[in-house]
DNA sequence: GTGGTCTAGACCACG
DNA sequence: GTGGTCTAGACCACG
């Protein structure tokens, strides 16, 4: 589990941590249950502050993708991530409704589009296979 | 046209503003060449900072779907909105990475996504005919 | 609205702080609407670091009971306090359990025990009349 | 007597400990000079920490819930719990104070938050008579 | 001016 | 050793 960060993008530090780590998740290198790095050693390997990490891994937990745990320190969650429930489902309409609105005023088809979002999906094939 | 902001989310106002012309232009409510309320009038008309607005207009300035004439005001960039070149591209991608790792970890399909980016693109059909 | 702090004890000072702005929307004192001061300006006023009072803030906000607003500021939530639903009457629950077990155990009777919150109810009667 | 602890919450472990030995005492279920397990033995039985049980135990001893003898070990204290004196029953007052604060700031009656710990109570009929 | 983010360093409760 | 809390100070985006 490779953690990349670019401090010279906008986007928070703890955010990019985040999304990294669900994205982890999502490849299936991080499975429930799993222990992630102290907050102190995830700083030091990243070399970045005890704060933002830990920023990270309450926001993490917020969202129930993992557990601070007194006994087992910081995990995947055991139980997986959450549900694709109603409500992530409006949040992620949301959210991709202006990214929608601006490729269609920019004439990037539908299609093309579709085809986009099914070629970055292909990357996130969870379970055993390999993939890269 | 109407905006509707939200001032209790975190994504600020200025680019609420900015979403919602290009969402206006991408269902053809603005079309090349519209002229746009002034700063002055349309910070007035939704209750917001001047500063606000301005910042939003040059936001769209630069990304190239308006352009500020000293005497012609604000209009809608009359060649159309820019093409969706390589960078814009390569942008989108990145911005839909972490959306799609998080669909997939919580087991939102990949079809569903598909089917979700459509229908919201539906409600975007490419610039030249009217729709609502 | 008086912040009245306790450094010794064993409390955070960001709970106390937490509490006693709840207190104060409880009697009354704190209105829908009515604007906090600035994390910096209630961190100076009470002697306390910003980051403590910003960290009160983001719980009452998560909790609902104040918003975050970019035009008016920090404010007290304008629909009111969150209602008392079942998540909430479910914690309510755990907290009392071990309350009432050991004043059960304490032999202090049920009916003490009840006039007792009766008589610290009465402080947080709420709507125009007067309370101390 | 079975113990049900929670690593996930941020009570501490020890804490939990502690109210649910009072909690059997107040049902009845350990009684005066009742032998407890020994801190080892309880450790390995609930699979935490040895310190933990210890530090509940000392909690306990210092609140005059327990004994701990060299030789029999650890008991329920023989005189049975500590009396509700004036400075528990303050205590008592100021943990209560927010929780009722919240309530009645939610609009939770004060005729239901009465209600809710009467009907907690009844779990906890004084020490005496036998319950489940 | 305001909140958001980040860094740095310290102490403490918990296990 | 670990996370939680607090302080202090800095820079930035937003309005």
């Amino acid at each position: 589990m490779f953690i990349q960060l670019d401090f010279e993008t906008d986007q928070p530090i703890y955010l990019q941590l985040v999304e990294q780590i669900i994205a982890g998740i999502a490849r299936g290198e991080l499975v429930p249950g799993e222990r992630l790095p102290s907050v102190r050693n995830l700083a030091a390997d990243i070399g970045i502050n005890m704060h933002t990490v830990n920023k990270a891994y309450q926001e993490l937990r917020q969202r129930e993708f993992i557990q601070i745990h007194r006994q087992r320190g910081v995990v995947i969650h055991p139980n997986g991530p959450p549900p694709a429930d109603e409500m992530y489902i409006t949040e992620l309409k949301n959210t991709l409704h202006p990214l929608i609105a601006e490729a269609a005023s920019r004439q990037f088809s539908q299609e093309d589009f579709l085809k986009l979002c099914q070629g970055i999906y292909d990357n996130y094939r969870k379970g055993g296979e390999k993939n890269d």
